[in-house]
RNA sequence: GGCGUCUUGGCCGAGUGGCUAGGCAAAGGUCUGCAAAACCUUGUACAGCGGUUCGAAUCCGCUAGACGCCUCCA
């Protein structure tokens, strides 16, 4: 039998403001849609905890045994510089300041991103499309829309018509908008537009002359606007209905909201069941901006290159950093939190590695099979890695207390604790165990292990002055004995 | 200006109408040759002011503040 059957997941929905429980369109298969990067400059630290929180989805779905398509795209393309006429391509603009092709941009930063990601342990998407692979599908979708009558032509673009699909849909209930209050509230932009009203969209933008990237259509040669990618390369690879479609908050309008117009328009149904949205990662207590130097770049956490930091942390501790926030709450990165968590992590990870030294005794003195519910429960509710985590570290001090003889574990039950432990820290929380990848760790622990017995050898014969040179010497380039009633062990930083 | 989210102990960060989140830091104890680590113990926390309730930090209202969206943004 599957996992899921046995767990109940739940799940908040944006759309109904309520955590719902979980039921996918087809028994045991789930689509995935998040909203990808734009790949015109270095990834964002925030956009990397929203991707991280859907890796997490992404994970413990796949743990529950679903079958799970997971489609995270990339934008190359289409993405306005702004909702005025000289609509210019970002990306293009980009190129053209660095005198480069489009598509070298393109590729930089995509490279950048997936290195990035990677370094985070992140797992990839299933599919990975791109904007530009996918124009013939855009231009179908709006060929569509234009069929139903929601949408409109001027001057060779091609905007949807929300006053329109307003009159027999609703526009705005997943950011609980209303339409006259939309009107209301627009400011007018100069230099305004082909469009019919302010709210409308462009479906497709015409490209000036000057503008690099473009595409023949039956309106102009141009560009798709900045909503329809999402839309086309989530029907295509999930249908026109599918189960959960994930992103930031920020995207939540009109991004979202516009995708689910169009897909409606098009496709006469709501095209999505469950929406997710992740919060914001602030700095400092502030939102993160370049241009106030309230920012950092991901790899310079690795580097410790950044004067926000006072050290690099690696990505395990950052990953964790981030995990011990709920994907909806808003995380304030800084210095403090990202040093406790380094200790916080160690904890963990030394937890970990001595389970397979515990020793093990008839009984157990606690519930093993209670704990692991509960690590599911966490994640049950709308995927609550906090909440895992604090049960986690109740695991930790459970084999800390194994080893200090004041519990005990059966066999039997280990063998579920090893494996509980495994699975929700390594393969759903997706951390990874620092000290064991460390290279040439078996080199390392032979010399020490050499030099823990010279200093006990020291500790015997009372020359407490060498045993505490060796111990010193051995902290000072990063080497932490620890003496238990078992003997010595050591750990690294 | 409009819409929305949030405000928890020294710090980070969960959660709930009445019962211990967890991590980091701090204090005392056990252990130790001394430490470190570990274990045990220790915190009158829920922005302010009203209201609902037998009971609210948890529900409602107002005030203040933060953050987000309304314009590319994860």
């Amino acid at each position: 039998m599957a996992l899921y059957q046995h767990q109940q997941l739940k799940i908040y929905n944006s759309l109904s403001g309520k955590k719902e429980l979980f039921k996918p369109i087809h028994e045991g298969y789930v689509g995935l849609y998040v909203c990808g990067p734009t790949v015109y400059s270095n990834v964002h630290l925030g956009n990397v905890r929203t991707f991280m929180s859907f890796d997490v989805v992404f994970r413990y779905l796949k743990h529950l045994d679903y079958k799970v398509r997971y489609v995270r795209n990339i934008t190359d393309a289409g993405h306005l510089e702004n909702d005025a006429d000289e609509g210019e391509d970002r990306i293009a603009k980009k190129a053209r300041l660095e005198a480069i092709e489009p598509m070298e941009v393109v590729q930089r930063y995509t490279v950048d991103f997936h290195n990035i990601l990677n370094t985070f342990n992140f797992l990839p998407p299933s599919i990975e499309p791109t904007a530009t692979g996918h124009i013939i599908e855009q231009i179908e979708i709006i060929k569509s829309i234009m069929d139903k009558g929601l949408a409109y032509e001027v001057n060779g673009s091609v905007y949807f018509d929300v006053l329109k699909y307003n009159e027999t849909k609703s526009y705005g209930i997943l950011s609980k908008r209303k339409v006259e209050d939309l009107i209301h509230n627009t400011r007018q932009l100069d230099g305004q537009s082909d469009k019919k009203n302010p709210q409308d969209f462009a479906l497709w933008k015409k490209a000036e002359p000057q503008h690099i990237m473009r595409w023949p259509s039956p309106w102009s040669d141009g560009f798709p606007g900045w909503h329809l990618e999402c839309t086309a390369m989530s029907t295509k690879y999930l249908g026109e209905h599918f189960d959960i479609h994930g992103g930031g908050m920020d995207l939540k309008f009109p991004h979202h909201e516009c995708e689910i117009a169009q897909a409606e328009a098009c496709n006469d149904q709501p095209p999505v069941n469950y929406w997710m949205h992740a919060n914001m990662l602030i700095m400092n207590g502030k939102k993160m901006a370049k241009s106030t130097g309230n920012f950092i770049l991901p790899n310079e956490i690795f580097t410790g290159d950044n004067p926000h930091i006072s050290k690099a942390f690696h990505p395990s501790v950052a990953r964790f950093f981030m995990l011990q926030a709920h994907y909806r709450s808003i995380l304030d990165f800084t210095n403090e939190g990202l040093l406790a968590a380094e200790k916080g992590f160690a904890r963990l990870m030394e937890g970990i590695n001595s389970l397979n030294s515990l020793n093990t005794s008839k009984t157990s003195s606690f519930d093993v099979n209670d704990w692991r519910q509960k690590c599911y429960e966490a994640m049950n509710d709308d995927f609550n890695t906090p909440i895992l985590i604090a049960n986690l570290f109740e695991g930790v001090k459970v084999i800390n207390q194994i080893k200090d003889g004041s519990a005990t574990i059966s066999k039997d039950d280990l063998q579920i604790f090893k494996e509980t432990f495994e699975n929700f820290t390594f393969d759903i929380l997706g951390l990874t165990n620092v000290s064991e990848t460390a290279s040439g760790a078996d080199q390392l622990s032979g010399v020490v292990e050499i030099l823990i017995n010279l200093r006990k050898e020291a500790r015997l014969n009372k020359d407490f002055a060498l045993s505490d040179k060796i111990r010193d010497d051995l902290a000072n380039i990063g080497v932490h004995l620890k003496d238990g009633k078992d003997g010595t062990t050591f750990t690294t930083n």
